[in-house]
DNA sequence: GTGGTCTAGACCACG
DNA sequence: GTGGTCTAGACCACC
């Protein structure tokens, strides 16, 4: 459960630590009833404000990803990995969309499209080509 | 030189207005010597804050998109669309580029990234399809 | 627009703003496309941080009561009357339930207790008695 | 002396036992002398923190319900039954008292207001229905 | 120890 | 002018 943020990023820093721990909860990483760091102790861990964190964990347990135990912190709750599945697929189709909607929109011929993705593709997946799955 | 914003996107207004001249441009809809729009009329048209029109102006004319010319308006500048064409496909890639990174980092399986990637290449421009080739 | 909040309250100022906004449409005192006070003008008004009231409105937004216009404020939203009204009989509902749930659970016998609801309906209402509604 | 308590509910844990041990006193069930469980067996048998049950103690012996006998524990005091028939009264009343005055101020009609009462108080106890007395 | 709320004051992007 | 984010530091209730 150890990650850290990008303060300069233009995303915001609360918003980082919830697709974080969101995408963690997706992947498996985090399991129910695990509990999160504390949010003194992540935001020393992140060095930011703990009020940061709190917020971050607030949207959290308002989407029914955490459960607060009274005195005793935050945990992972019950139906949360099938909640982060699905909104965790939602959010990159939605960047996806938005960024080839953008690509239309400048009228770059569609082959042209086709071939930026495929370079992006290779190039943050590695190896990851079309038809050599592993 | 007709075209419409969305006021609900999270995308800034000036931003869209700079990207569709940037884009029209660069795909030689607007030509070196045309005159745009003036603030106001423009404001007027899409409406919106003149600001936000005058705002957009001006960071095109710091890119060397559009030069003024005095007490004419603005027009599109002489080298203005080699300069939007790497432009365009830096943008392009940078937001693909983006998505992507994030989609990666949400730990979703290679594969699905590419089946996602593809659902959306084929629904936002069907012939452009690998699989579907007019 | 204009009311007031109980600092010493053991309900949150943040949740007491939410809580008049939302019962002011519900009643249709605040109608959709209305703008609601800033978030400066409210906090000068009713004497507190304005973060507390960003947070409440805030939390208007994400409910979908409030719609945030960039750089002009925010207004009430065309379909929150009717989240309002059925939130508001939801939040009523809830608390007399939990109140009567109580009275069961200390072993009142049921006249007392209906006795006890019918002298505070009567005070809290007036003349509001049962069958003389005016 | 069973009962359980809702870890999950918005009221403390420890007003909880406080207002059980209150109730069951003033019904009759606990009576003066009697002896109830130590801290770390009551404890044990909720499930909870025994600092949760010792402050729930420490609150009933401030009010004079509980003595403690030292080395024996606690007991009901002798004029118990008199101080919690009173107090139980004062709660639930406080208690619908304020879930009205929130209805009220939600602006919901009187007569809405009732119909809701009438509703829960059937829900939550047939018999003391009015229209309904078996 | 935990989270929750509030204040004060700062900086930024947007219109 | 508007809202949005962040920091710093305080106090509280609960366990």
């Amino acid at each position: 459960m150890l990650f850290d943020i990008q303060p300069d990023s233009p995303v915001p820093i609360y918003e980082q630590i919830v697709a974080r721990i969101l995408f963690a909860v997706a992947s498996g990483a985090l399991e129910p009833g695990t509990r999160v760091p504390s949010v003194r102790e992540l935001a020393g861990h992140l060095v930011v404000n703990p009020n940061t964190v709190a917020r971050a964990y607030q949207d959290l347990e308002r989407q029914g990803v955490l459960v607060s135990r009274r005195g005793l912190g935050m945990e992972v709750s019950a139906d949360a990995p099938r909640t982060c599945r699905t909104q965790r697929q939602d959010i990159v189709r939605g960047r996806i969309r938005e960024a080839l909607r953008e690509a239309v929109s400048s009228a770059l011929a569609p082959e042209e499209i086709r071939r930026l993705v495929d370079e992006e593709l290779e190039r943050v997946n590695g190896r990851g080509g079309r038809h050599r799955e592993k």
